[in-house]
DNA sequence: TGTTCATATGATTATGTGTTCATATGTTAA
DNA sequence: TTAACATATGAACACATAATCATATGAACA
């Protein structure tokens, strides 16, 4: 089994700890301008200003919404030259989108 | 395919409407205290009273945040007497969460 | 009907958060 | 080293939101 909140009625309250930190994992993709970013680089790894140019919002504005995504691990970073590249850490991230565009969509 | 958010590199964004509609929904998953009362409901049906007493919280705190989560279809509602229960509202909330917790808990 | 109980709601306050502007940091190339 | 470029950061502001208190709504039952 792979943790206790299972679909099959194996519910246990995790710590409130963990509670805060699911709470703040989800906080990230409650903002638009977050998501849209998570979109713009779910395919390829872009720098930060072809992803302000893509999403026509400010450089900082972006640049200031990576850092969330960075230091909650759901982006990954490459610097090249001048560029720095960001792609989405890994499919957990999809997931988690995809299962939220479910619910959205039905 | 059930949408165009897929693993397989599928990625194409949803309209803007759809996004905003996407991050709402996290965001009610966003606040600790709307997660302690999905867990608290996730096994049996529950009155707003004891789902206050279980979480030690004021009942007037809990029915603004059932509202949230009533607004977002997330909960179900069912009338007893003077009572009223909320329960999940079904599997899909469950998922979401659970994909949240693998991710913070790896 | 009137009282009691369970829940919902409105107003207020404190706190958090996203965007913008200005500027700093850091890299490349002349 | 200096100029040009890409990105990051800090401060300020506007706006959103969660919790609380007080009160309203609505159901049950004497």
């Amino acid at each position: 089994m792979e943790n206790k909140f299972t679909p099959d009625n194996n519910t246990e309250m995790p710590d409130l700890e963990v509670l805060f930190d699911l709470a703040d994992l989800f906080k990230v993709f409650g903002d638009s301008t977050r998501i849209r970013i998570m979109f713009t680089i779910s395919d390829k790894e872009m720098s930060v200003l072809s992803i302000a140019e893509a999403l026509k919002m400010e450089q900082s504005t972006i640049s200031h919404q990576l850092r969330v995504l960075r230091q909650n691990k759901l982006v990954r970073v490459r610097r090249e030259g001048k560029q720095i590249y960001y792609s989405l850490d890994d499919d957990h991230v999809k997931k988690i989108i995809e299962m939220g565009l479910d619910h959205v969509l039905e």
